[in-house]
DNA sequence: ATTATCTATAGATCTATAGATAATGC
DNA sequence: ATTATCTATAGATCTATAGATAATGC
C-alpha cells in the first residue's frame, strides 16, 4: 500500500481552532446540532477529527462556543432606537457570508435538540429586549420588546430555515418597512393599544 | 429466571397505533426529532418498540404522520378575519392538553434536523397565508400575511420552546391585544406603509 | 389460521480517548 | 523537548429486521 498522501499538516494551533469554529458554524447552521457530526465539521475544516476534542473538549462545548461568538457586541454598539432595525436587517441579509445570519440559523436549527440552545437564545434575547424596552414608557415595555424580538426570530425562521415564498425572496427594505411601521406604536407608546381583539379591559387603569 | 411479568398485551391494532401517535407527539415536542428515540416513544406508549416499525415503517414516517394530524381543519373551519386570532390563541393556550400547541412544538423543535419538517411547515403556512392574504387589497398581501404568520411562529418559539419571561407567562389577552393592534394596518390596508425606518427610497420608483 | 405482540440482534452510526507520529523551538 | 496532528478503536447508542410467541376469529 502506498504512503497516504495526508502527512501531518503544518502546526498552527490558533489557525486550526479558528478553522474548526468556522466550519462548525457552517455545519450546525445547515444541519442543526444533532444531525451535524464532528466528522462533518472536521472534514469541512480540513482537520483531523480528534482535534475537535483536543481544542473544545466535546461537541456540545463546541456548539456553545459557536453560539457565544458574535452577538453581544451589537447590543452595546448600537443606539437603542436603531437596534431593532439593525438586528432585523442582519436577519434579512442573505446568508452567503459568515456572520450573525449564520449564527441565527444555528440557533434556530439547534433550539429543538441541544439543551444549551434555549439558554443561549434566552440570554441573548434578554439583552436585546432590555435595550429595546428602554424605548417605551409602557409598564409592560419588556413584554412589548420581547414580542418584537419574537417577530424577528419568526421572520428568520420562515425566511432562512423554512424558505417560504414570497417572504424568502422579498426585499429587505420592503420587509423592514412593513415591520417597523407595524411595531412603531408597540415600541414607542406608553398608551394601551385600543384596536385589536381583547385588550386589557378599559376600566382598569389604577 | 422467573417468568417476565410482561406477557403479550391484548391485541388491539387500532388502539396501539393511536397510542404510538400520541406518545410520538409528546416525545417529539419535548425533545425534537433527532433526540427522541423510538424506544422513548414506545416506552411512553406502553408498547413494544418493534411495533412502531410495523405500524409506521420508519421513524421519519412516524414524524410525518404526527405532523399531518390536525392543522388543516382550522383553516377551512374559521372565517378569514378570525383566523389569525384563532391561530394565535391556539399558540398561546398553555400546553398541557394534547392538540395544536403540542403540534407547534413538534414543528419548532424538529425544524432544524428533520428534513420533512420545513416542507410541512411551509405547506401549512401556505394555506394559512393564502386565507389571510384575502383580507388585504395590497399587491403584496401574501407577503404581509406571511409576516403575520412569522410573528405567530416566533411568539410560539419564545414562549413554548425558549420560555423567555415575561413573555412565557403573559396573559393571552394581553399578547393578543398588542399583536392584533400592531398587525391591524398590515393585514387590512392596501396602502404602502409610510412611517418606519428605511422604506423604499422615495425617488426610486421604476 | 391469522396476525398482534415480543425477543434478539444485525448493522451502522457517533462521540470520545489512548497513544503513535511528526513538525517546531531551543 | 514540546506539542500539534493523526491512527485506531473502545464503548455506547440507535434504527430496523427476522423470526418466535401468544391472543383472537372461525
Amino acid at each position: 500500500m502506498p504512503r497516504q498522501d495526508t502527512p501531518h499538516r503544518p502546526r498552527d494551533a490558533r489557525g486550526t481552532r479558528t478553522r474548526i469554529l468556522h466550519a462548525a458554524g457552517a455545519v450546525f447552521s445547515e444541519r442543526g446540532y444533532e444531525a451535524a457530526t464532528v466528522r462533518d465539521i472536521a472534514g469541512r475544516a480540513g482537520v483531523n477529527q480528534a482535534l475537535i476534542f483536543r481544542y473544545f473538549g466535546s461537541k456540545k462545548a463546541l456548539l456553545t462556543e459557536v453560539m457565544a461568538q458574535g452577538g453581544k457586541e451589537q447590543v452595546s454598539g448600537t443606539p437603542p432606537d436603531r437596534l431593532f432595525e439593525t438586528a432585523l436587517r442582519g436577519v434579512l441579509a442573505d446568508g452567503g457570508k459568515p456572520g450573525s445570519d449564520r449564527l441565527l440559523a444555528v440557533y434556530l436549527r439547534s433550539i429543538g435538540s441541544a439543551d444549551a440552545a434555549p439558554d443561549t437564545v434566552r440570554a441573548l434575547g434578554e439583552e436585546y429586549a432590555a435595550a429595546l424596552a428602554a424605548l417605551s414608557t409602557a409598564d409592560d415595555s419588556k413584554l412589548r420588546a420581547q414580542l418584537a424580538m419574537a417577530w424577528l426570530l419568526g421572520i428568520g425562521l420562515m425566511r432562512v430555515v423554512v424558505g417560504q415564498e414570497p417572504l424568502a425572496s422579498a426585499e429587505p427594505d420592503t420587509i423592514c418597512g412593513h415591520v417597523l411601521t407595524a411595531l412603531d406604536g408597540l415600541l414607542r407608546d406608553g398608551t394601551a393599544p385600543g384596536g385589536g381583539g381583547a385588550e386589557q379591559r378599559s376600566g382598569e387603569r389604577s
